[in-house]
Order: C-alpha cells, then structure tokens, then sequence
DNA sequence: TTGGTTGCAAACACTTTGCAGCTGA
DNA sequence: TCAGCTGCAAAGTGTTTGCAACCAA
C-alpha cells in the first residue's frame, strides 16, 4: 500500500474514505459482500468521474461474475453514503463523480477526450458569476463544460 | 405573424432562417416532404433547446404519423445545414440547440426543472475564467449547468 | 422516372425491476 | 436465522439501422 504523504500536486483527496465503508455499511444495518469489495476497489483507483459502464466493466476484469445490476444498486448505496453522486456526462451516459466532497467541476476536451478539473479558484469566480447573473446556485460538482485544452486548440 | 422590431432583450434571432430551408434542401439535391415541414415548424417556436423526444411528441401533436426514426434522420440533416446543433442535457438525453448561431449556455433548475439562458456577458466571464484556467477554450452553446434558480433557493 | 425519404420492425446500448435463492451478520 | 444481497431474465428507455414501398422533383 502506498504511503499518502508523496507530494501530489492535486491529490488532497481522502482515499481514506474508503476504508471506513465496511463499518459504515453494517453500521447502517448493510452488509459488506465481495461484490461491493470488487466494486469499492474498481472506485478507488477512480477519483473524479467515471462513466457506469466503465466501472461495470472494471468489475468484470477482477470477477467476472460481476453483474450490472448489481453495480447499479451499489453505486445507488454508495451515493446515498455520499461517497459517489451521479450525473451525465458529455456523451449521455450516467456518469459518477467518485468521492464529491471536493466539489470541483470538470473540462472535458472535445479533441483528445481528456478530462480536467476546474480549478476551485475558477469554479468559485463561475458559481459568483451565475450567482451575480440570475442568482442561480450553482452545483459545481455536476458541472461539465465541453471545449477544446490548450493543446488542441492550437 | 409578429413583428420583429418588437423590443426583445435576449431575442436577436433571425427566425426567417427556416424560410430558406425548403429551398436550400432542394439545392443540395435533397427533398422538402411533409414530415419535415412538420419538423421545421415545431422548430420555429422552440429557440434554445429541446429533446428529441420532445420534438417526437410535439410533432406527434401536429402529424399523428410522425415517426422517431424520420425525427432523427431529419434532424441529422438539419445539423448538417447548421441549424441544430446536438449534445446532452442535465438528463442524459440528446438535446438539441436550434438555431446555435447564438451560443449562450444554458442553466438549469434542479428543483423546478426550468431551463436559463446564461447572459452573453457572464457566459464570456466563464469562457475567460477556464482560459486563464488551463487555456481551455469553451463551446459555451455546449455548457449546461445545474443547480437551483432563485426561486428554489429561497 | 428515380433516388431521396418514409414507416415499420428489429436491433442496440444502457438502466431498472421482479423474484427466487443465497449469504453475511 | 433472516433481512439484505445477488444473479438472472425480462422490461423499459431512447436512439439507430435495414429494407421495401413511396413520392418529390
């Protein structure tokens, strides 16, 4: 396991969250199963977004019993936990925002099909901006804005 | 049909761009059928965003005959000719910009479901934001945010 | 006439649901 | 033991496609 003080430059993320789920799941009168072990695993490595689909199919490469429904009503226990939430991607497909505490919003590149984080500086002057324009109240975390990066549009 | 000199804050549209397109279809070789009168004339009152399946029932209104899969191809035609413009809202869903020559963004309302335009102004604060950001260049017609509106917030 | 179009039906991809049987606590 | 979970299969969305018949130009 590797150790969490490397210096990551955007990585203040609390992989942490994780291991507390067991507990919190029976806590909560749950139950910690091997699919839902196969299934954490797969979000761990995941932070930011990743598409239903995808994770269906990460689960299959390390059990191949996995089934979709079964992912789906994890994923649905796992957002009620707060530790995923859901939203659409650019192309349609639920797509989940793994660990949304931090809520940041996402660039998704038209060109190359990279995905970036908004910075918080810049998330915060675009919730101000559309607070200012109509008070709206911005969900950050649902938020992703299609364009081209910096190396695509040159 | 109205006047166009009416004071409209937000509605510089040309409307008169759907005149051409009967002829502008038959000029690319292609046909002005029924079906896709009845398309283009539920377009005409429908500036800014719709669903397909919007667009399926609205025409159903109108032509009990209408069919999805005539729905889509002419739409795929109409994007070709530039005047819509297709991505995905809040709910997964193709949607369609019509007429996306004004590219505003889109808020939309968690809570009461209504759909806002971003003004011009804010939406250019957005776009500079993200290009001080990362030198992200945005579709702004793309861009629909969620959250809660005013009302809802209240 | 004839090639673009249409409607139908079937195929698709993704997500949801019902239910009998299994299993973690 | 026994609720919660799982896998399967079937149903449900919304979108796409193949094809024979149709009709606008």
């Amino acid at each position: 396991m590797p150790q969490v003080d490397e210096h990551l430059i955007d990585d203040d993320i609390d992989t942490s969250a994780w291991d507390g789920v067991p507990i919190r799941l029976r806590a909560a009168g749950l139950r910690w199963t091997p699919q839902r072990r196969t299934l954490v695993d797969v979000l761990r490595e995941h932070q930011g977004h990743v598409t239903a689909t995808e994770l269906i199919s990460r689960c299959r490469e390390r059990d191949q019993t996995t089934t979709p429904s079964t992912v789906y009503r994890t994923l649905d226990v796992l957002e009620e936990f707060g530790l995923v939430a859901h939203g659409h991607g650019h192309d349609g497909r639920e797509e989940y925002h793994v660990l949304p505490g931090e809520t940041h919003g996402h660039l998704y590149c038209e060109a190359c099909g990279r995905q970036w984080e908004i910075r918080p500086e810049t998330g915060a002057a675009i919730v101000d901006a559309l607070a200012a324009d109509l008070g709206f109240e911005v969900d950050l975390s649902h938020v992703t804005i299609s364009g081209h990066c910096q190396g695509c549009h040159d």
